[in-house]
DNA sequence: CTTGCCGGGAG
DNA sequence: CTCCCGGCAAG
C-alpha cells in the first residue's frame, strides 16, 4: 500500500517539477535569468513580509530597500552589481550592513555551516524591523552548499567542501583554498533544509544531485512540509535568508511573489547556472493555481510547507472537493467518472 | 451516519 | 486490461 502511495505522490511530484538537469532553451535560460531576479528581488524584500501589506509601499522605500539589492547584471568576470529594482538612479550606493550576524557563519569558509543556530527569518525580520515577534519553533535547519555551476548542481555538505569541488572540478585549479580568490564563491549557494517532520521518505538530507532531490521529494499534499532556503553567498551579495512565497498547489498567493506573502506557506527556489547575466526589471509573474514558479522553469526546485500532519500516516487524507457522486448524485451514476464509478479515486474532480 | 477511495477480486 | 465492491477511515 505504501509503495503504490509512494508511486502516486511521486506522480504529483513529477507532473509539477522538472528535472532540473533537462537541457534548456533559449527561452528557460532567460527564466532563469528572471527567476534569479526574482529570488534576489524576494530576498531583499522579503523581511517585509512581516509587516502588514499596507505597509508594503512604506517598507519598499525604507531604508533597507534603497540600499540596492536588485541584481541589476553579472558581468562576465563574475561580479554582481547591485541597484534598486524600481529605482536605478542609486545603482552604488553601498549595501547597508543588514544583520551581518546571520551571514558571517558561512562566509567564514572554513566552517561546516552554523545549522542549528543560524538565524532563522523570524530574527532578521526582528533585528531589522524591530518588532517582538512571537519567535517560531525552531527548525532543523539542514545547511547544504548546493554547486552551482551550469550542469552540475552537486551538493555538500560544507562550505569548504563545495567550495574545494569548485576550484578543483570548475576552476581547475589544484591548490588549497589558501591561494584561493574567492571565486568559489560565486559557483555555489547555500540551502537550508528545514527537515522539520521530513522523517519519511525524504534521504535527500545527504548530498545527492538536485535531479534526485527534486524529483524524489515527495512534494504532494500529502507530504511533510520541507522547506528549503536559499540565498546566496558571496561577498557582494548581501541578502537575508528568507522565504518565499509558494506557487504550488495550497498556494493562493494572489498576485505577484514580491509582495502579499503569506507567511505559513512557504517555498523558496534555487537555480543552476552561475554565470547569468541579468538585466532588466525582474518580472513579478502571477501565476495560476496550481502552477506556477515550478512549471514555468525547469530548475526550480519549489517545496511546499503543508499542514500539519503525522508523518507516516500513511492513508491519504480524502479529497475535499466534490466528487461525482456528490456532483451528480447516485441516481446519475452513469454521469460519474470512471474512477468514481470504479469506487477509485475522482478523476474528473481532483483536489 | 455518509463519503472517498484503497485493495483486491472477477471476468 | 475493465469493472466491481468490501471495507476502512475521515468527516
Amino acid at each position: 500500500r505504501s509503495v503504490s502511495l509512494l508511486e502516486q505522490k511521486r506522480k504529483v511530484v513529477s507532473s509539477s517539477i522538472d528535472v532540473p538537469h533537462a537541457r534548456k532553451s533559449e527561452e528557460e535560460v532567460d527564466m532563469d535569468k528572471v527567476t534569479a531576479a526574482m529570488v534576489l528581488t524576494s530576498l531583499s524584500t522579503s523581511p517585509l513580509v512581516r509587516s502588514p501589506p499596507v505597509k508594503m509601499g512604506e517598507g519598499l522605500n525604507g531604508s533597507w530597500k534603497d540600499g540596492g539589492f536588485m541584481p541589476s547584471s553579472y558581468s562576465s568576470s563574475g561580479y554582481w552589481s547591485w541597484s534598486a529594482p524600481s529605482d536605478h538612479s542609486n545603482p552604488s550606493t553601498p549595501s547597508p550592513p543588514l544583520s551581518a550576524d546571520s551571514f558571517k557563519p558561512f562566509r567564514a569558509g572554513s566552517l561546516s555551516g552554523p545549522p542549528d543556530d543560524a538565524l532563522d527569518e523570524q530574527d532578521a525580520g526582528s533585528l531589522l524591523f524591530d518588532e517582538p515577534i512571537p519567535r517560531k519553533r525552531k527548525n532543523s535547519m539542514k545547511v547544504m552548499f548546493k554547486c552551482l555551476w551550469k550542469n552540475c548542481g552537486k551538493v555538500l555538505s560544507t562550505a569548504a567542501g563545495i567550495q574545494r569541488h569548485i576550484r578543483t572540478v570548475h576552476l581547475g585549479r589544484n591548490c588549497d583554498s589558501e591561494c584561493s580568490d574567492g571565486e568559489e564563491d560565486f559557483y555555489y549557494t547555500e540551502i537550508k533544509l528545514n527537515t522539520d517532520s521530513v522523517a519519511d521518505g525524504l534521504s535527500s538530507l545527504s548530498p545527492v544531485s538536485p535531479s534526485v532531490l527534486s524529483s524524489s521529494t515527495p512534494l504532494s499534499r500529502s507530504a511533510p512540509s520541507t522547506l528549503y532556503l536559499v540565498h546566496a553567498d558571496h561577498a557582494y551579495q548581501a541578502t537575508a535568508p528568507v522565504n518565499i512565497p509558494c506557487t504550488s498547489t495550497a498556494c493562493s498567493t494572489p498576485s505577484t511573489h514580491t509582495a502579499g506573502f503569506t507567511p505559513s506557506t512557504s517555498c523558496s527556489i534555487s537555480w543552476q547556472s552561475p554565470p547569468v547575466t541579468f538585466t532588466g526589471t525582474p518580472a513579478s509573474p502571477t501565476h495560476g493555481r496550481t502552477q506556477g514558479f515550478s512549471e514555468q522553469r525547469s530548475q526550480t526546485i519549489t517545496v511546499l510547507s503543508s499542514p500539519p500532519r503525522a508523518a507516516g500516516s500513511l492513508r491519504k487524507s480524502r479529497g475535499e472537493g466534490k466528487k461525482c457522486r456528490k456532483v451528480y448524485g447516485m441516481e446519475n451514476r452513469d454521469m460519474w467518472c470512471t474512477a468514481c464509478r470504479w469506487k477509485k479515486a475522482c478523476q474528473r474532480f481532483v483536489d
